[in-house]
This record gives C-alpha cells, structure tokens and sequence, in this order.
RNA sequence: GGAGUCGUGGUGUAGCCUGGUUAACACGUCGGCCUGUCACGCCGAAGAUCGCGAGUUCGAAUCUCGUCGACCCCGCCA
C-alpha cells in the first residue's frame, strides 16, 4: 500500500481520514489488551493505538510481536484523543491513529543505543552507528537545517547571477598551505594526483574564461590534524568575481547573511557589519578573529614600566618586547592563588614563560607584583580605569607571544566567568588588511594566507624592498569570534604574481613548474578579480550555538582521521597496489 | 611531533586515591501480569573475566610500565 502521509503532519485535517503510515517503531507501550505504538518518520511522531475491540486477533498478536526500530506499515483511521488524553508535549498530541492493519516490513536487532536526544551516548559510539545517531531528534534536525541555509544560498547566488561551476577533485599538487591529500595515478606510473584544498586556482582561471560570477558549494581536503572546529575534509561556499572591489564583495557577503539569517532562524542581523584592520584586532583582542560581545581589551602599558625595579618587564622592554595588561573586572575575590597557578599553566602552552598579576582591592594592591606596581599606582589606575576588586593580568615578552597569549587567556576568562550577557546576539565583523607575508622559524618569507592576494595600494611598493611591510587586500569574516570567511582581491598580472611567488624563495624554474600554467593564464587578458569562501560547516555550528564541528556533518571522521562507520583508511590488496607502482615495507603493508 | 582527560554488562555511570567475599546503580533487554498509556506501571530474570598486553603481589577493575582507541589542546591548518 502506499503512504498516504508522513507521521509528524497528522493534524486536524486528517481526522477520520484513513491513512497508511509508514515508520520506525520508537517507543511501545503494551498495557496488556490494550498497545500503544509510538510511529516515527523523518516528519515526526504519532501514537498508533492498537485495541482488540477495534481490529482483528491476528493484528494484536502481530502488534505484540514490535520491538523498537521494528520497520512497520499501518492501515488506520486518524481520531482526536479525548481531552484528558492529549498529550501536550508532542506535536501531535491530540490525535492518535487507530490501527485496523499492520504489516512489519522489518526488524531490527537490539540496537547499540536509544533513538533519544535525551540519552548520552559516547561519540565513538553515535560514530560508528552513524545511521542510527542520524535518527535521532538532534541530528536529523541539524542535517535539515545544514541543507536549508544551503538551499538559501543557493538561491541567493541564482538571483545574483552567479553561475556554479564544478571544478576536479583530482588536481596537481601545488605548494600553498596545508598538506596535500594525494591520490596515485595508474596510468602514470608514479606520478600523483592532490585532493584540492580549495577550488583556488581554477575559480581564478574561470574569471579569466569570462564567467564573470562563479560559485560552487565546494568540498575541500586538508591534511592537517583535525580540531572541534575543524574537519579533514569539509565544504566551503567558493565565490569569486571579476570587476570587484572589496567592499562590493563585503556588500554581497552582508546581503547573503542577512537573507540567510532572516529566511531560516528568522534573525534579523544589522548590516554592514563593523570593519577592524588586522593590527588593530590584534593589539585590541591578541587576536585576528576578534570575540567582541564582551568588553576586555588589550592594553599596551609598556611606557610605565620602562623605569621599574621589576627585572622581568625591564629586560623584556630592554631587548624590544612588550607589556600588556587586561584587567578583570570586579572578580579578585573569586581569584585564588591556586586559580592564577591554573592561568599560568595555561598561557604557557602559548609561549608564555609566566603569569604576572596583581589585585586591587580597597584602594591598595596586593598579590602579584603588586610591590612594582605601587611606584606607579596613579597612572596604573588610570590607564586601565581600574575599580575596586579588579584583577590585572601581565603579558610581558615579543609584541607576538604576548597578544596570542593575553588573548587566549582572554577568551579563557570570558568563558570560565560566563561574560557574555546575551549569547543569542551574532556579531559580525570584517578583518581587513592582513598582512602579505610573515617571517617562518627560518627566518624566510611564507605567504600568511596564500600567494594570490593583491597587495594594498599602499604597500605595494615595498614589494621589492621590505615585503613585512606589504598589506594585502585581504579580508576575514568573524562571527562571534570565529573564522566565518576569508577571501581577497587576487593578483591578475603574470609579472606581481611571478614577483610575490619569488619573495618565498621559489625558483623561476619551480615557479614555472608548480604555477606555469596560472601565470600562462594571466598572459591573455586576465581581468581584475576578487573573491571570498565561508565555511559551510562553521558557519552552521555558529548558527546553531554547538561547539563541535562533527554535529553538523552527517559522516564525519574522527580526530585521527579515521571513518570509525565504514573503517576508512584502509590496507590495499597486493594487486591493487601493483597496479598503481606501489610497493610497502614490510611493516606497513597490512598483509601477512 | 608534544601535553592532558577518558576507556567497567546493550547504553550511561559508580567503585580505583586507600588492592581482599557475589563488581554497584539507572536505563535498556527478556519472561509474567495489566484496556488510556505517553520516559506506562508492578513482579521476576538474564547480562560485564572492568580496552588490550606485560609486570608488582598470596591476591589487581584498583598499583606500575607498555600498547590501542576516542575526545580536547599546543604545533600544524594559505
């Protein structure tokens, strides 16, 4: 028989309608003569009754035999329950389906854990089980939620008249950031293929094909280790433009989240969003990717201790480092000493070789260094406008270790302290003008983001004669706090590019061979071209509040890399590998 | 590559610090009873050699070492 209506949209409408339902057994509750079924599909859940007064003896044995996750087809009438019989919690509460027929088209075993939200379950567990963490509440509506804010982007990009352009999996290998996932050729022996990283270089070589728009709901490949935040292989929105400035980019970005928010949470979110150069975000936050729904700065107080008795913050000012400060508000008496030991263990995982605080309380300083801070007292109080029962942490050493370090412990009290009054709010903000390049541990030029960005007009000149100088038009999206979006406008003249390739020390002659064919390109009429990619998966953990990336990707892998559902990686037989040129050691072969 | 946390019936936990009878609890499962339940209820039962390996000990879930796996973090991630 075919389904005449998904279990979850049984409403009024339906009432005395006979409906054939089709579903999982989700709960059973067998009072005797009497069964009550819970019936659940992707739509939700309704109760089956099943009374012997009401069908035959052959479909109450049938009935007693469900189990759950039994597979079942129901022939039923649709009834309202009687007021005291209504079950406000369930969306379906008033209305009940009689059984008159029952088929089960399965069973199922005992399964590893209950289809319920309200059961914890360990993530190895809903991992290998994915197909059966997917039904539950939580998953299912995630999933759904994932592909709607996908389907309004989708058409958000239709009205604006951008074109989606796949683009291959199996590319060359080009040096850019991460590692590269390669696949071996059988047809040429030895050689490899490179998952993408992102789509990069080919929505720049179709700008240069005159697509003009294009976009692509992107997969991405890196081979890096994972983080909650981040997965091996995750999907970008890949956007690029021909004839664009940054801030149109920004304009269109801003459209997009407006209409995002607004057609699938109903938020209303506040264009345009503020815009923060990158030096100032790291100075203000210690960070580039700035949590700004909570008021606690960085504040560079160098100049006072220039003169101190401290030797630790003397030093440190004599040999070109900074100090910085940020100040707790109003919790020095929450703060034990065994607390700040805890803070010190922490900011040292940044570099940090200490911890330096001090408290103040009835006018007076104590703990910490508060013996180095008296000489200075007034002009302490008043640059950081401290009031009573404060607590100042130090960051002294590299202007760098300092701003990283402050600004984790930063995010650190925000958190533990629970700063943040309204968590419901979004913020969204631009960071602008990155740098182009920073020095590696070698003491070499490496691309900060990638190779491809426009300098800023200003700093270009110094492209030939101090490249930390040189800004790029580079620009991130930050929502509260996280990487939402990076992009840039890109260089489209073949000699820059050469230029910018060569500042990382690569040879012309690599040049040619790992880039040839973008800098061939860029001979026949490139045109000037930007774009931008958000993160799909981050974006849909933000929106949804979660704090853990695999929750919002249907078959995620572990930290390790691994598919704990179907056992990816895995071995190769001998012949496969024969076929391809490829022979393992001994110990790695997997073979007996 | 490094650090931390965790691993005990089907599931989630307790027990471990301070080694010693039958490894406890909740949920689930199975059987019985039950005609308005909705996390149904009541009665009863089964189910774990405590991730794996070695060591210490008369004796190890418990202590030690190693190993595997998961999570989280640093490095890494244009």
């Amino acid at each position: 028989m075919k389904r005449t209506e998904y279990c979850g949209r049984i409403n009024k409408d339906n009432i005395d309608e006979q409906v054939v339902l089709k579903g999982w057994v989700h709960r059973r509750r067998d009072l005797g003569n009497l069964i009550f079924i819970q019936l659940r599909d992707r739509e939700g859940i309704i109760q089956l009754v099943f009374d012997p007064e009401k069908c035959s003896k052959e479909v109450m044995e049938c009935a007693k035999l469900l189990r759950s996750e039994f597979v079942i087809e129901v022939l039923g009438k649709v009834i309202a329950r009687t007021i005291e019989n209504i079950n406000p919690e369930m969306s379906t509460g008033e209305f009940e389906v009689l059984a008159e027929n029952l088929e089960i088209l399965n069973s199922s075993e005992l399964i590893p854990f209950h289809i319920d939200d309200n059961v914890n379950v360990s993530e190895n567990l809903r991992l290998k089980y994915r197909y059966l963490d997917l039904r539950r509440d939580f998953m299912k509506d995630t999933i759904w939620f994932r592909y709607k804010v996908l389907d309004c982007i989708r058409k958000f990009m239709g009205e604006k008249e951008f074109i989606e352009i796949e683009t291959p999996f199996l590319i060359k290998s080009t040096p850019e950031g991460a590692r590269d996932f390669v696949v071996p050729s059988r047809m040429h022996t030895g050689k490899f293929y490179a998952l993408p990283q992102s789509p990069q270089l080919f929505k720049q070589l179709l700008m240069v094909a005159a697509f003009d728009k294009y976009f692509q709901i992107a997969r991405c490949f890196r081979d890096e280790d994972a983080r909650a935040d981040r997965q091996t292989d995750f999907t970008q929105l890949d956007i690029e433009m021909s004839f664009v400035s940054q801030d149109e980019i920004f304009t269109l970005m801003e459209d997009l989240f407006k209409k995002v928010f607004k057609e699938t949470m109903n938020i209303d979110i506040k264009t345009p969003f503020d815009r923060i150069d990158y030096d100032i975000s790291m100075d203000k936050y210690g960070s580039d990717k700035p949590e700004r729904r909570y008021n606690m700065f960085l504040n560079d107080i160098t100049s006072l201790f220039e003169k101190s008795e401290f030797k630790v913050f003397k030093e440190n000012i004599e040999n070109g480092g900074v100090i910085k400060a940020i100040v707790l508000k109003g919790k020095s008496t929450d703060i034990s000493r065994k607390k700040v030991g805890e803070y010190e263990e922490f900011v040292k995982k940044f570099k940090a070789k200490g911890l330096a605080f001090v408290k103040y309380e009835n006018n007076s300083f104590s703990g910490g260094i508060a013996k180095f801070v008296e000489p200075i007292k007034q002009k302490f109080i008043e640059m950081l406008n401290l009031e009573d029962k404060d607590i100042v942490f130090f960051g002294s050493d590299s202007k760098k270790i300092v701003n990283n370090v402050l600004g984790n412990l930063r995010l650190k009290l925000i958190k533990e302290f629970d700063l943040i009054e309204d968590k419901s709010v979004f913020d969204f903000c631009w960071v602008t003008r990155f740098p182009l390049f920073e020095k590696d541990d070698n003491g070499n030029w490496i691309a900060m983001h990638h190779l491809f960005s426009m300098p800023t007009h200003d700093t270009v000149e110094f492209v030939d004669t101090d490249p930390g100088k040189v800004y790029g038009q580079l620009y991130d999206l930050v929502i509260n706090g996280n990487e939402a979006a990076s992009g840039s406008i890109r260089i489209h003249n073949a000699k820059l590019q050469k230029k910018i390739i060569g500042i990382t020390g690569m040879s012309e002659k690599e040049m040619e061979q790992k880039f040839g064919f973008l800098l061939e390109a860029f001979k026949y009429g490139a045109p000037p071209h930007g774009g931008i990619a958000p993160g799909i998966d981050r974006l849909i953990m933000i929106m949804k509040g979660l704090d853990n990336i695999k929750d919002v990707i249907a078959f995620p892998k572990t930290n390790n890399q691994l598919c704990l559902l179907t056992g990816a990686p895995d071995f190769l037989s001998i012949e496969q590998l024969n076929e391809i040129g490829i022979k393992m050691e001994e110990k790695n072969n997997g073979q007996e």
